[in-house]
DNA sequence: GGCAGAATTGTAAGCGCTTAGAATTAAGCT
DNA sequence: AGCTTAATTCTAAGCGCTTACAATTCTGCC
């Protein structure tokens, strides 16, 4: 902000339409006590002197900033970017901007990062999954602040939420593959540690597999960061194994994206001779070819819900303590019964 | 921010150290005319206390906010949420906080965002691309507050740039194409009106095009918005040419993606039977199969350096008024002389 | 030891706005 | 008209910090 021209004060305006200070806030915050004709002099005021608020200085008077923060693990996933873009653009409608702090997946790096957040001046905050340390949850009790979590859908006191649930579908996409015919069936996830959504993926990729009898075997798991290029090592990896599993589980599009691109360079036909499944339905997941059988996240709906949640929540009304969105499977061309079921 | 709870300030740490305000202030900002007693005696009192110190309030006295706002069209493309993601990054280490707007390519919807940061309290702002509203600038200067624009190179007073020629290798792709034997080359493009990136890159296929003495007429050059499903419709609409163009230059590499998956679908194959170019460079680029023939963008880089430089800006100091990176074709699979070459 | 000048620390005046609570004006009754 | 009560407007005290400038303490040196 600048140090020395001479801004238009508050004070200016009051002076100019002749009235005082407080009634000329008064009108810029649509306080109560304002009469038509008030409002009008200020109002004129504003316009002829093209005054413009102090946001610093509001904040500090009104214990109220107009922003939020938002802690996501990275901005590299599409779904991530998708969610963040309509959060946004939602919260413009009530005049709220926003602010982004990224933490790599480090739950360590979270609770620093909003810590930072909080001091510099946040009215509330929005999270990724449900698992935070003990210590994140301390920052919102001391300060007091609206909180939500989203992209998940545990049910806990704690943390409000707004999310779908992560495991039904993922059981369901195993399921899937079972009743294809598949027994050898693989998974690649990504580290589950502090991130409950792989968890929960995984877990529910590892209860139909044993609610039907059969067992995924440790080194049917590979656990890999994020990532198209991982997806593809991990690929490799799995097609070590003898026999060479005939499906694969992928924790999300990105890395089923890596296991496919490096299927296509091995030669292995998908799904003629290698299933495999995503989570997200990024959008290249219907365009590809073959397109992905996967999980459509809602990403849009939670950035739009969140936003209106978290506002309500800023201006004192409750709101759903938790809210559960569907994440439906959407089963297209990556899956098909395994080649021994032809042979 | 909590309105009752009784928090501790930082009168509550001068009084516990014996000291004045302004000593602790000192010590908090790093000030001169510290001794090591004094730091020791606050520090130990901030330590004691748990003392957080509030930003709005020290925003409004010192007048610097401690975070810059950054504009950009959209988070969806993969290559600006990575812009982003190491613009954060980098800013953490200058503890400076990130606000982020989009505005859907609609420059009018990027002042007005740009006044409401501004408005809130920004130290300064990064834009993308070149073209801007004259508001945009008056708006920077009359709050006199440091700027730069980024993901272009032009040369222009009034816009400081770190970024990279689109001209140059948008050329080079098309000579690429030419030196292949390609005479029969489409285009798909993003709207050039508000974007000086797809307008050079649109320019720099022209020019190649027309210094080898052939020609782009305009039905071979479809515009669509940034999409994968859209770079699908322009290439059905492409595919309706007679003859059918035996290259097309994409804009970027979503618009790329969104015609080979298109052409993929259409049993047309490529590099065989047509070649494809994107821009961006896209972690899929090289997995994809076909890898894809592109330009890669320093996305990471930008933003490193926009950091660097914003913040270096805001403390005072000058920076080049331009930084040209580079932005290096990557000739990969998607590419190869036209069938016709074979016939 | 006493003094100039540098280094350190303290005092207090804001930064620009919001908001209790006081003061004023308007409205409603008898 | 005179009084009560409600509606509106104003006065002024902060919000929690920074920072000129004044005051003090410390140097080194004659």
């Amino acid at each position: 902000m600048n140090k020395d021209v001479k801004r238009i004060l508050l004070e200016d305006v009051a002076r100019e339409a002749g009235v005082s200070t407080a009634s000329v806030s008064r009108v810029l915050n649509r306080g109560p006590h304002v009469s038509e004709r008030l409002r009008l002099k200020v109002e004129t005021a504003i316009e002829r002197l093209g005054y413009v608020p102090d946001g610093t200085a509001r904040a500090l008077a009104s214990r109220h900033i107009g922003a939020i923060g938002a802690l996501v693990p990275t901005l590299d996933n599409p779904v991530f970017s998708a969610m963040i873009d309509s959060l946004e653009r939602r919260l413009k409608h009530y005049d709220c901007r926003l602010l982004i702090a990224t933490y790599r997946y480090s739950l360590v790096e979270e609770v620093e990062s909003l810590r930072t957040l909080i001091q510099q001046g946040i009215d509330g905050a929005v999270l990724i999954g449900h698992d935070h340390l003990p210590a994140t949850l301390r920052l919102f009790q001391q300060y007091e602040l609206p909180y939500l979590t989203c992209w998940h859908s545990e049910e806990d006191p704690d943390w409000p939420s707004i999310g779908f649930d992560n495991a039904a579908p993922a059981r369901r996409l195993a399921e899937h593959l079972l009743e294809l015919g598949h027994r050898n069936i693989a998974v690649i996830t990504a580290p589950v540690d502090g991130n409950d959504r792989a968890r929960a993926r995984l877990q529910g990729f590892r209860q139909a597999i044993e609610a039907a009898g059969h067992t995924l075997p440790d080194d049917h798991v590979v656990t890999v960061e994020y990532g198209i290029e991982e997806g593809a090592t991990a690929f490799a990896e799995l097609m070590r194994l003898t026999p060479r599993p005939t499906a694969i589980l992928c924790g999300n599009d990105v890395l089923a994206f890596g296991a496919m691109f490096a299927a296509q360079r091995a030669g292995i036909a998908i799904p003629e001779q290698l299933s495999v499944t995503g989570f997200d339905d990024l959008t290249q997941a219907r365009f590809m070819r073959p397109a992905l059988t996967t999980v459509a996240t809602p990403a849009d709906e939670v950035g739009r819900l969140v936003a209106d949640a978290l506002v309500t929540r800023i201006q004192g009304r409750s709101t759903a303590h938790r809210q559960v969105l569907e994440a439906r499977v959407v089963l297209r061309e990556s899956t098909a019964p395994p080649s021994s079921a032809f042979a």
